[in-house]
RNA sequence: GGCCCCAUCGUCUAGCCUGGUCAGGACGGAUGGUUCUCAGCCAUCAAACACCGGUUCAAAUCCGGUUGGGGCUACCA
């Protein structure tokens, strides 16, 4: 049966490259009906903090990652000793100190058959002998990661590229204790925009910045997935379920990819695009209240409709905010530049007169608004879009947004009027 | 420096294993259509096999080298 791991060290929160291999590692596991395992490595008690390994966790679980197993390295201090000392005791080891050192043999090829990359080669040359437990009683990297990857019968371990040279060394120890070794494979690693290492100059590297951005975890996800692997056919906006009929450990490719916010704001589109608008809205109620722009107390059908309206034009959750932010408050004003938008024709009369005809209808509805309006503009003679524009800018603020009068009814007749009034 | 990994449009990639299709798709870009603007939607276009050599009738595909990029080189994980 087939059992992977993702090992994350909770010395930070999960970034986007973890988080991409925690994908590719559960996406195997269940393409094999196999075990996922998630393993918190904070054998550093300097640097492990209790907030990143919930962090982590959050992270995990909001991006649908669920794992089958769980475990701390800092509760198994005493298995990792236990084997050390086997392996002084064996002769394979020695100590030095308090610490416990693993002895390499020279000039010996050490081989593994990585499923992504083909055979690579080692010489033990290259490799001195290496620390199993430090001085201070604590485990090396290498060495807590084998044990508990050969007690928990990983059958195939999956991370990144940057662990390639790290291999033979954890080989050496795999033979050393009589362990049988795992399959490998090395994913490529993730560069930020300018080809360089995704780093906190790149700009949002945490799972938690993209949450907050208003990003759908959905959407996330499967960007990630496209980051070295690619769906047979052309569609790339998919689901998990299909993703995982189709994944193979084998198609995964071994260039570094460059990350493009670009394309993950285009699928976060699609997602949310494709949401259903009560879903959609529920998503948005967390982030309007945080924003103050809702109390507990609104109409949530009416909020319904302002979602449909801004469905198609927001790539974010947080665009909304920027978007449709009007609708939420009547302490409305006019920025210098949209003042002077305003300006560019004085409209003042015209504008008095719809406001007076508005605030007369009977129903304020899209038909009706549009027929009071075209009315006008006829008895003016002018073009409709030449009041269109600027009504638009009175009215939200901004010229560009959603058909003016489905932005009227939901502005409601009293602010549509009132924001006429006031725009000169 | 040493060791290791990698190399297709600006970006993500398909094709490479099992040489022979105008090198395909997507993002982004450009242009046109729809509309009161924007977004969306539809249509069209531009855009790549890093370089050199070898094998072969034929190379993006196989082999070697060069160049470029990346990783590792800790009692950090």
């Amino acid at each position: 049966m087939v059992k992977v791991r993702f090992a994350p060290s909770p010395t930070g929160y999960l970034h986007i490259g973890g988080a991409r291999t925690a994908l590719f590692n559960w996406m195997y596991a269940r393409s094999q009906g196999g075990k996922f395992v998630l393993r918190i490595e904070d054998t550093d008690l300097e640097r492990s903090k209790p907030e990143y390994e919930k962090e982590i966790l959050d992270s995990m679980t909001w991006l649908g990652l669920v794992w089958d197993e769980f475990y701390k390295q800092s509760d198994r201090f005493s298995i990792y000793k236990e084997h050390a000392e086997k392996l002084v005791a064996d002769g394979k080891a020695y100590r030095e100190g308090t610490a416990i050192l693993l002895k390499v043999e020279k000039a010996r090829d050490i081989k593994f058959d990585d499923q992504i990359r083909g055979f690579i080669v080692f010489n033990t040359d290259e490799i001195k002998d290496q620390v199993l437990m430090k001085s201070d009683g604590s485990p090396a990297y290498s060495f807590s990661c084998v044990v508990d990857d050969a007690l928990m019968e990983i059958t195939h371990v999956i991370r990144g590229e940057d662990h390639i040279s790290n291999t033979p060394k954890q080989i050496l120890i795999y033979e050393a204790m009589g362990f049988k070794v795992p399959k490998f494979a090395h994913l490529p690693l993730i560069m930020g925009a300018d080809g360089a290492r995704l780093s906190k100059r790149f700009g949002a590297v945490a799972v938690t910045d993209y949450r907050g951005e208003g990003f759908l975890p959905d959407a996330l996800v499967n960007y990630l997935m496209l980051l070295g692997w690619a769906p047979s056919g052309t569609q790339e906006v998919i689901t998990m379920k299909s993703a995982v009929e189709k994944f193979s450990i084998k198609k995964v490719n071994k260039t570094a990819a460059q990350f493009d916010m670009e394309k993950l704001k285009w699928i976060n589109a699609q997602y949310i695009k494709a949401a259903e608008t009560k879903v959609l809205t529920d998503s948005l109620l967390p982030i309007l209240k945080e924003e103050g722009l809702l109390g507990d107390v609104f109409d949530r059908t009416w909020l319904e409709t302002v979602v449909g309206l801004f469905k198609s034009r927001m790539s974010t959750l947080r665009d909304f905010i920027d978007r449709a932010g009007f609708l939420f408050v009547n302490d409305f004003s006019l920025s210098d530049e949209m003042k002077a938008e305003l300006n560019k024709i004085n409209f003042s009369k015209e504008f008095q007169v719809l406001a007076d005809r508005l605030s007369g209808a009977a129903v304020f509805d899209h038909a009706a608004t549009e027929k009071i309006f075209r009315d006008l503009v006829g008895e003016l003679g002018i073009k409709s879009g030449d009041l269109v524009h600027p009504v638009r800018v009175a009215l939200s603020g901004s010229n560009v947004g959603p058909g003016l009068f489905e932005t009227m009814v939901v502005l409601g007749k009293e602010r549509t009027v009132e924001r006429l009034r006031r725009a000169f």
